[in-house]
DNA sequence: GAGTTTGAAACT
DNA sequence: CAGTTTCAAACTC
């Protein structure tokens, strides 16, 4: 019953007119809707050719973006496609793209003092993060389970795709549930 | 609740 | 292609 709203994110964009990928609707190819804080949105139903309009250009201008990270890596790990760059967060926090999506990071991090445990502890203990680094322990499992989930790290690694790619179903869904969110009046522009 | 910090995306 | 700026979200107080 509430399994799309669980699926459908919200935003609070204010200058970005919900159609660039730091609107979290956008980027997940929903359109916003009354649970969505956003001000000066354009990425609603009635916009609906406009806000594919600007999809296709992100298309157009960065391809590799237009599934975002998530889903670009297919086959072996289907863990973060680009990977994160954390400095400071260490992959443990929700900064991390990684983290966020309770998945390890890998080679294609460019992460720095990588202490993300899940998969099989991060890169950290891969190679890339730094051996001596910060801890040089991943903290363990997240379960306690002393090892890498699974053991093939499978568990951690695998995302569920369909929350990664809406169906056309969901979108239209989406859109039938949105009653009227863009209100001209509220619009500069 | 407000302010600060952080990483990602967009722009030059 | 690389560096800088801008943005929204997460986090801390």
């Amino acid at each position: 019953m509430d399994e799309d709203k669980e699926q459908r994110p919200s935003c609070n964009c204010k200058k970005t007119t919900c159609l660039k990928r730091y609107c979290q609707c956008f980027q997940g190819h929903f359109f916003c809707s009354h649970a969505c804080n956003c001000k000066g949105c354009w990425n609603s139903e009635h916009r609906r050719t406009f806000v594919e309009e600007h999809a296709e250009l992100r298309l157009k201008t960065k391809p590799g973006a237009s599934q975002s990270k998530d889903s670009a890596l297919a086959g072996e790990q289907r863990v973060h496609g680009k990977g994160c760059t954390c400095n400071k967060s260490g992959c443990k926090k929700n900064y991390c793209e990684c983290f966020k999506k309770q998945v390890a990071c890998t080679t294609r991090c460019k992460c720095q003092g990588c202490e993300n445990s899940y998969g099989t502890g991060g890169k950290g203990l891969q190679g890339n993060g730094d051996p001596g680094g910060p801890s040089g322990q991943p903290d363990g499992a997240p379960d306690g389970s002393g090892g890498s989930p699974g053991g093939s790290g499978e568990s951690a690694v695998v995302i569920d795709e369909e929350l990664l790619r809406p169906t056309e179903a969901g979108v239209a869904e989406n859109v039938a549930a949105i009653d009227d969110p863009l209100d001209p009046s509220t619009y500069s522009w």
